[in-house]
RNA sequence: GAUCCGUUAGCUCAGUCGGUAGAGCACUUGACUUUUAAUCAAGGGGUCCUGGGUUCGAAUCCCAGACGGGUCACCA
């Protein structure tokens, strides 16, 4: 036994100490829980719940965990916890035998039981199951966050997901939407004739967005690789090799800030379909949405944080100068050069960047004054095209690139384009990227050399999607936090002397 | 990164002006054969986040740090 196996003894709670005997106890009459490898079970609380009427007098066999006990001498009620929901267990000498009920009374709230037992209903009318024979088929060494208060420190709640999901409903409550929401979408793309593909997670170049990636190394080969930003430019590559409709939902990872929105890995889907441009990818976008709302909030008037979200379809559509001119009365169809943007922009002191160019200043405008005001699901279309690397230009407009971002409650949800698919002109925006990269920018993209090669087998015109699914299970769980959504969200560690011994 | 707030029993939280560390749930013992926040009686349980400082005396005041949360910045 190691030192700090002692250490941890020594710092064992009373009420520890007191389960662990039990334990020991058990083990000594060789009847130790951690020996259980099986439980046939036969019903669940749901089950017996809803029916009732015909399940009265039957015999069930039921598992799950002891959530709370009172005990009344000779008799005794339990709430048993499964995965369906809680169901009362009731106890009495005469069922179970004065030794095994003797032991029942050594139970305690947290253990793992299967029991087997009759369908009844109390005096006081409660739907239960008389126990008359049970197994303990796991100790909890450590007891469970209270009751009534459940468990609110939100420190335990993101770094023992498991406590959380334990001590409150409504969080499991939204990790099943979450779950829910997934497997919604992908039905809803796989009856569109979508296939779904996995692609690089370890990339040579990382590609597809503007982000700071991750960096990693592979021993073998000795070389970095990053971790994805997007899977953007090897989706692509699938609908070149003829692929016509595909998707992915996949975790992608960004090296930048963390706040109440963004994670350093979080979880997007992509979708990419050929012969498509990004107006029926907004068409696409406002169905999806719409659809799962429907299956999961029972309707497409959302609640989220007060405000009430009209996901009805269609969503307002705007383009990108039209809610600037809105927001503040410019223009910028009129502002034709870099300088007359950049005053604009000092005018009101807003920092522009030195690699900036005539179209960032106008993302800054947008990202400024009207962003943070779309709460309604706004489709904002029509973007410059020096902060669009990988999308088609909109022809007669070589300034204007054919892309859409959605934004609901003030944040981007979905971004989509018409794929820029001309190998010699995605050529040219590389080498802006590195421009601005030499300027100082370092979420600008870089040379991809494989994808222009790809590209110039031919890439069909083809529309392209990203949905943010964390973001959109915080709208549809009425979540104000990304951390909320995700089971285990990225924690700094936790100090602690006798962590990292080994 | 800047700034504000928080950290006290297993959990949820009080803690006044700096003067012996508190409650509810949970736990232990006893009573109780239809309770459901069961009840009744008695009892045990503390690195007051960590390290310094001030003071006769610090959970409380000061400084530094850790972790968490909010806001801003960056980003999706």
């Amino acid at each position: 036994m190691s030192e700090d196996t002692n250490k941890r003894e020594l710092n064992l709670t009373d009420q520890m100490q007191i389960r662990l005997e039990k334990l020991e106890e058990y083990e000594r009459r060789n009847l130790n829980p951690f020996d259980e490898v099986r439980y046939e079970v036969t019903s669940d609380s749901a089950t017996i719940h809803e029916n009732f009427e015909a399940m009265e007098g039957k015999s069930v066999a039921l598992a799950g965990r002891l959530m709370s006990r009172r005990g009344m001498g000779k008799a005794s009620f339990a709430d048993l916890r499964d995965r369906s929901g809680t169901i009362q267990l009731f106890v009495r000498i005469n069922n179970l035998g004065e030794a095994a009920y003797n032991e029942w009374q050594s139970l305690d709230i947290g253990d793992w039981i299967g029991l087997r037992g009759e369908v009844m209903r109390t005096q006081r009318g409660e739907v239960s199951v008389r126990v008359s024979e049970y197994t303990l088929l796991a100790k909890a060494l450590r007891p469970l966050p209270e009751k009534h208060h459940g468990l609110r420190d939100v420190d335990t709640r993101y770094r023992q997901r498991y406590l959380d999901l334990i001590a409150n409903p409504e969080t499991l409550d939204t990790f099943r939407k979450r779950s829910l929401l997934i497997a919604g979408i992908r039905r809803f793309l796989d009856e569109r004739g979508f296939l779904e593909v996995e692609t690089p997670i370890l990339n040579l170049i990382p590609g597809g967005a503007a982000a700071r990636p991750f960096i990693t190394h592979h021993n073998a080969l000795d070389i970095d690789l990053y971790l994805r930003i997007s899977p953007e430019l090897y989706l692509k590559q699938l609908i070149i090799g003829g692929m016509d409709k595909v998707y992915e939902i996949g975790r992608q990872f960004r090296n930048e800030g963390m706040s109440v929105r963004h994670n350093p890995e979080f979880t997007m889907l992509e979708l990419y379909e050929a012969f498509a441009d990004y107006h029926d990818i907004m068409l696409l976008t406002e169905e999806m949405i719409n659809a799962q709302a429907v299956a999961l909030c029972g309707g497409d008037q959302v609640k989220w944080q007060g405000s009430e979200i009209d996901l009805s379809i269609p969503f307002r559509r705007l383009s990108m100068n039209e809610a600037i001119e809105e927001a503040t009365g410019i223009d910028f169809n009129q502002i034709e050069t870099y300088e007359e943007a950049r005053s604009l922009a000092e005018e009101r002191e807003l920092h522009v960047e030195p690699h900036w160019m005539r179209g960032d200043i106008i993302n800054l405008f947008f990202e400024t004054y009207v962003e943070e005001n779309l709460i309604q699901p706004t489709f904002i279309y029509d973007y410059p095209i020096e902060i669009s690397p990988l999308t088609k230009r909109k022809p007669g407009q070589s300034d204007v690139a054919e892309r859409f971002e959605l934004f609901i409650n003030g944040q981007e949800i979905a971004n989509a384009y018409s794929e820029l698919n001309d190998p010699r002109d995605q050529r040219k925006r590389f080498e802006a990227q590195l421009k601005k990269r030499a300027l100082g920018d370092e979420e600008a993209g870089f040379m991809d050399e494989d994808y222009c090669l790809a590209l110039e087998y031919g890439l069909p015109p083809t529309g392209g999607l990203g949905v943010g699914i964390d973001r959109l299970t915080m709208l549809l769980t009425d979540s104000d936090s990304i951390r909320d959504v995700l089971l285990f969200p990225t924690m700094k560690p936790r100090f602690d002397a006798t962590a990292g011994v080994e």
